[in-house]
DNA sequence: TAAGTGTACTAAGTGTGTTAATACAGTTGA
DNA sequence: TCAACTGTATTAACACACTTAGTACACTTA
């Protein structure tokens, strides 16, 4: 279901956060979905409990999840509703990536076709890393 | 000179790294100029030599300068030459946001438009159009 | 020679991520 | 009711990377 890299500088919690949040967004997981449980997805992961639930916690208090005690985890709904917080740093950053793209010496026309690519292939796509 | 952010996550090293290469690769910084030695510039930004040190190390390897014992470290030439691997990189990192970014709803259009806006304040500002 | 440069090394402190082991509280279904 | 599942919380320990600190050495330059 999932694919960590051990070897990343993002901690693994914080990949778990990325890539459930993705599957998410996309609608892998519909709203009301119930996610594995912790102690599941732990031990289908080979890592430790409360590692899950750091990134379930994170997840609930970023609103993609809601957890009932003694039910389980489940997906929200509406959680594709802007955030505009989140939006304000991915720009950010994107503003640093792109100065840095164009500095290295990809155009904007370059960056002009990924942008369409991206967007053409948005609902339906897999990207660079797959899921199995 | 430089800012930094000790809140952030990336090291202060990666941080001078990616500074000094951007002033680098947009010839703020000129090839064979001298850099502030290592005690020096860890006054300025009051930490440890030994961490302005890392980054220079790290700056040679990559081929940004060059450093003589006794001498000083130096701005490589032909340093802006196109780092086809570091350029993947900033490309994946790129898709990896675009996407996050048109999931959040931030549109095509906005994104083309902030790169021309970033094209159009990149150096000072000669080049508009005829840029492959 | 003195003062500046890069370079190397060890030691210690710090913060964060991760694992581990327990424990408690709530829900569910037999 | 009760066993087995859920989420949640806490504490301890470990690992690792970043950073600081101090010291030392080799080299260059004025």
């Amino acid at each position: 279901m999932f694919e960590l890299d051990i070897r990343s500088r993002k901690p693994i919690y914080e990949q778990l956060v990325d890539k459930l949040k993705e599957l998410i967004i996309n609608e892998v997981l519909k709203p009301d979905e119930q996610l594995p449980s912790v102690r599941t997805l732990a031990q289908q992961l080979t890592i430790n409990p409360n590692t899950i639930q750091k990134a379930y916690r994170e997840l609930e208090t970023q609103g993609f999840i809601y957890s009932v005690q003694g039910r389980g985890s489940f997906v929200n709904a509406n959680t594709y509703v802007k955030d505009t917080e989140k939006m304000a740093e991915v720009k950010s950053k994107l503003e640093k990536l792109i100065l840095e793209a164009l500095y290295l010496g990809i155009s904007a026309e370059d960056l002009y076709s990924l942008i369409s690519e991206l967007e053409a292939g948005k609902g339906g796509g897999q990207n660079d890393d797959s899921n199995k």
